[in-house]
DNA sequence: CAGTTCTATCGAACCGGTTCGATTTAATCA
DNA sequence: TGATTAAATCGAACCGGTTCGATAGAACTG
């Protein structure tokens, strides 16, 4: 591999010549940064990357954490930031944390000590502990998906609220009264506020909520089936069935396959966040979707714009929640 | 942050006996040993990945390059490799092809100027050029699920032929005459060897290929879409569908879903490769699975084999091919 | 006890770039 | 034309580690 030293020498200029002429052309004489340019395509330099971290103190790399790639929604805005980052000359790079705290702790203090310029973050934890070690990050970082209390950096979303709200009034206005919601981990802002629109609308509507029918899914597939299952055994069982994402929704429509009731003649499903291949799943889910296009585009807009920008680091975070979108399916009847 | 020169000073002793205690403690006195350990922990020193990888000439990282992250196929090697070689004190960073050869060989290069200590490549490449680029890559590498004649590498995949074989096997057992197959890309090893395997064995049976009854599907959603449209406004409709993989057979279904026809009263499927969320399309479909958890753990103990082993790195290649698996659905009738 | 072999530690060079103050050369001005 | 200023280039230090040959002292040999 050829070196730096190794242009210079074939150049017959000093190596820190080379160097400003290689990040600064325009400070070089033009004859001069012929000779280099040269000098340069005749050795076939190309700069070590390592090297130019560890001397400029960062690299052209930007972080994405999230707590599992293989989930489209994580999927399509690592997609978005990946080509805004390489038309920007940098590279991304991608770590799952399997949603584990400690683990997401470890990788990013590992892309830090890589000198990465910045961080696409999808927080999975919230306790001070946590907060504290985001705080301490001196890299620019974009959290996104979870709006976490405490953390004070720029946050892209949706707004969670209003998605549990539309579905829920959806299934109001379909005549459902008997609605159930299976819920996510408590500590997690997107499970509480869609959560809080399944009941403020209810509540708006002037229709309680039977407590049996809020069960806990903890936005996994084991913990949604069986929040499922214990929702079909009741005797009074509801009408419809409101999964607070992708994930426990699905498990629903399985445990409800699989003890024999149809959706929607006997039971309604709605869901938010799609997935792959909604399209042929039988019945085709009413859900609410997320614009992730839009919110991986802002996301890299705005970690780019901290990194690239002298004066983008001290700008005061800012919030951006999107509006998702509703996407009719044939999962709920009228009653 | 700690430097090294800092704990030098502090347990008082040259920088190169605490950088020597550090990675080979049994090399220092006890008590030189003490002062340092003290030194490092009174000053919290950690070492610095780049300016370790810099020195060394080669990191802790281990590249994966795929060409789609969210394919659960890739998602559920990337973590068996991901739980492997963190054990092993190693880091995987994982990169996005998009499946687009270009970007790939951007990536690898990226990753080996990062020096990363091995590659986990799934290529997407398989001209002359490529073969070059991969034979010129100077790092260990363990290449999986597509074959390429040409690379001199470790390879880790499933019989292919097989998989196709079984699902053609098993369609001819249930009566099927007109079988069709949605082929994927002609230079893709697994794409052939699951034709030869379709082919194969309707051959053996003594079953002619009606040649209106192959199609190219690309392994793409929209290619499979179209493709599968083309099967089914013949007048001499198949009888069986068989995807060559899993996007190919879904678009079939949805095709088929939109046109009217009913799986599997109408036309039986069947497909390669699994989904998420298989449990809940209708009807679920027949296939062949391949040993994902085990794909990636051989995956991972080859590449830390030749990554931590001296003379690892000089073994020949080796290819480990896994029979693939049967899971019977209900998206194939009997004829 | 002189000669040899280990063992523990050190200093200096190195990995491959960047950066900044100093120096030389060229251009502008009085 | 000599003084002043700007432009071009250079040298050396630095980023934060690793590595290897050199050295000094301890332990072993005959």
């Amino acid at each position: 591999m050829a070196t730096i030293r190794d242009v210079a020498k074939l150049a017959d200029v000093s190596v820190s010549t080379v160097s400003l002429a290689l990040s600064n052309p325009a400070r070089v004489s033009p004859k001069t940064l012929e000779k280099i340019r040269h000098a340069v395509a005749a050795v076939g330099f190309v700069a070590d990357p390592l090297a130019q971290s560890l001397a400029r103190g960062r690299s052209r790399m930007i972080g994405f954490v999230v707590g599992n790639v293989g989930n489209p929604f994580f999927g399509d805005i690592r997609r978005e930031l990946e080509n805004y980052a390489l038309d920007h000359n940098h590279f991304v790079l991608v770590t799952d944390s399997s949603g584990k705290t400690a683990r997401e702790k470890a990788m990013v203090e590992h892309l830090i000590g890589l000198k990465t310029a910045g961080l696409a973050l999808a927080p999975s934890g919230h306790d001070q502990d946590y907060l504290d070690f985001v705080a301490g990050l001196n890299v620019p970082i974009v959290c996104f998906d979870q709006k976490v209390a405490g953390i004070e950096r720029d946050f892209v979303g949706s707004d969670n609220h209003l998605a549990g709200a539309m579905l829920t009034e959806h299934l109001l206005q379909l005549g459902h009264r008997r609605i159930a919601f299976i819920t996510g981990p408590s500590h997690m802002h997107t499970a509480t506020e869609r959560y809080r629109g399944f009941t403020d609308t209810m509540a708006n509507a002037g229709v309680e909520v039977n407590p049996n029918f809020v069960v806990d899914g903890q936005f996994t597939r084991t913990a949604g089936y069986e929040a499922a299952m214990r929702l079909l055994i009741q005797l009074e069982r509801p009408t419809a069935i409101l999964g607070a994402n992708n994930t426990v929704a699905l498990s629903a429509l399985q445990a409800m396959q699989e003890l024999g009731f149809r959706c929607p003649e006997d039971i309604s499903l709605a869901m938010i966040d799609n997935v792959q291949w909604s399209s042929v799943i039988t019945p085709r889910i009413t859900m609410v979707v997320q614009d992730t296009l839009a919110l991986g585009g802002i996301i890299a807009r705005r970690l780019m714009h901290r990194i690239t920008n002298p004066q983008g680091a001290v700008e005061p975070p800012q919030d951006f929640v999107l509006t998702p979108k509703f996407v009719s399916g044939n999962s709920c009847r009228r009653v």
